[in-house]
DNA sequence: ATGAAAGCGCTAACAG
DNA sequence: CTGTTAGCGCTTTCAT
């Protein structure tokens, strides 16, 4: 563990001043060296094996090209493939990515926000900040934020999922299928529980539908992903075994689907033609189900590579947000495969 | 965006100097300051809304308190728990984490390298590195490799899956179902499906079965999990009309293990009465399949706590790699579920 | 228990 | 195009 060579020990091999090599691994963009200059510290730089010192660099310059994402837990099953849009995106700049998880606990929250001030991030991407949270009162660096529905801000950026049309479509493609009794599961943050059920009796209204009250589960979630799961189950076979029970269900998101497909299996459905079921997420999962389960998907690739997008124009002009904060609105896309289809002919 | 207090600013106002201020902040153990003045600190660093400079500190300590971790591919559904198994035992320590992907491209893998010896991170877990890249010249920091097979380093600590134990658990189990024809399915990396068919064919040999070539099916990976999976399916449905098809197969990952079940179903064999399928990672997808599919899993969340807990003891203790290197195995486990079962009764 | 002083390695003017 | 200089904000001896 020798020290490592530092900007002068270059600079000295290569006979010029610590300035002149310090341009020549800047990242800003006078770098303005003659070539041969140039040739000579890299080759020193090579020889002695130097690596810039981001610490020094960012201590004197206020940037450390890292950015922080933080979500509620990286073990969501949607969460890789947003993350992985963030850092996409954000390679391409030269930015690397520090992930924290909340576990939708408002401590934690602010413990890591104070992390990310502490650590000086450049910037901040936060998933669905929880009530307690004053969005006002955010460290003052530049942020998205990211929210599961039409929620704006006067303040920040966001990036949205417009949920709610999501539930619609879904809805609606059902009834143009014939279901006229759909049964939907809710689960999640109230926020989300709220939002889906309220787009499915507005949907209902507009049909002009009758709503039933049984068909309207609400799952409560749990830590574990697999209590979860085993919780629905419990529910939905209630729901199915119900003398009553409706042609087609829509589950606010997979897992709830999923569990939705197992039982149908168990209790002897055929899915399609017995019950149709369609999901929200559009996990691998839904893939690869069996059959494989039609899903609402929110583009949760696309909406990362948009959020850093954002943030990195943030970050390059100076004043961006003069003009007031950007919010976008990403849409939900239905991907029809195996697991939903038209009504059954009325039983004789 | 004003100027953001420093310890010179609360000191002052605490009246105290900057070495006894940042003492009251400093993570070191020597932390002697008398309550009263500490107290005095506190208010003051809180009335000023200071927050400590951890790139100015990092530059004086050499500790960024951050740690790297460089996978291939965040999006693959085994990522996710391998991540949140280090996260939170880096947690408990005040470490955060910075996550790199690879693509299982040497290239981007060196250039990760990188960022992280730039970025003075503090340790590393770097997972199945590429055949291209040197161990042995590795930046010069504590590191955990993260192996898939039991491939020991004598220059680095390691953590390695007992993949090869894992096959063999899957076989014995479908052996003593009765079956005697099993189905593999391989794919991914070249040295995981060699392993894997090593541990096919030893366990044939050591159990008297006859070898079918045809039984044998390699899955060529894309890069796009959705394209490996269409893939799949088209050589899985050749084994399954095949005149002597298997009564069970066995799946090296789930994904594979997935599009059996689907296959079986759109071709009409009931699971597990017609034909048993066992996988291997034990995704959530796995648990949540219809049915439930029986499969392996390698414990990612331990396996990354165990390796955080590794590199922590590395950071924390100077001569550790003095005795050597230290190499962990972790166990695979048998979850059986709904998809595998004994061999149907001999038909009739 | 506290203070004074000397940098850590680099960037950002500014001069030439 | 290149060199000089003055710190960035903190940690770390070394005194007191």
């Amino acid at each position: 563990m020798k020290k490592s060579p530092t900007l002068v020990d270059v600079a000295k091999l290569a006979n010029t001043s610590k300035a002149t090599a310090a341009r020549v691994f800047s990242r800003s963009k006078s770098a303005n060296v003659r070539q041969e200059t140039k040739a000579r510290i890299l080759e020193a730089a090579d020889k002695l094996g130097y690596s810039p010192n981001l610490s020094a660099a960012s201590l004197r310059s206020k940037k450390t090209y890292l950015i922080a994402l933080c979500i509620h837990d990286i073990t969501n099953p949607s969460s890789p493939s947003l993350i992985r849009g963030i850092q996409d995106e954000l390679a391409q700049h030269g930015y690397d990515l520090v992930v924290f998880n909340s576990d939708w606990d408002p401590n934690k929250e602010k413990k890591n926000l104070r992390a990310v001030v502490r650590n000086q991030l450049d910037g901040l991407i936060l998933q669905d900040p929880s009530d307690e949270l004053d969005v006002s009162e955010l460290p003052d660096l530049p942020s998205v934020i990211l929210t599961s529905n039409e929620v704006f801000s006067t303040v920040r950026n966001t990036v949205s999922t417009d949920t709610v049309g999501g539930v619609r479509k879904a809805l609606t493609y059902l009834h143009s299928m014939g279901h006229d009794r759909i049964g939907i599961l809710l689960g999640g943050s109230v926020s989300q529980i709220t939002n889906r059920k309220r787009a499915y009796l507005d949907f209902y209204k507009s049909a002009g539908l009758k709503v039933e009250d049984r068909l309207i589960v609400d799952v409560p979630f749990k830590t574990r992903a697999s209590d979860t799961f085993v919780m629905a189950k419990e529910l939905i076979v209630d729901l199915m075994r119900s003398p009553q029970r409706p042609s087609a269900i829509f589950a606010s998101n997979d897992m709830l689907g999923l569990a939705a497909l197992q039982m149908a299996q168990i209790e002897g459905l055929q899915v399609p033609r017995d019950l149709s079921v369609v999901g929200m997420d559009d996990l691998f999962s839904a893939e690869s189900a069996s059959p494989a389960l039609t899903s609402v998907s929110k583009h949760r690739f696309q909406v990362g590579a948009q959020a850093a997008r954002n943030l990195l124009n943030q970050i390059n002009s100076e004043h961006s947000m003069e003009k007031g904060p950007i919010n976008e609105l990403v849409e939900c896309t239905l991907v029809v495969r195996d697991s939903s289809g038209p009504i059954a002919e009325v039983d004789v």
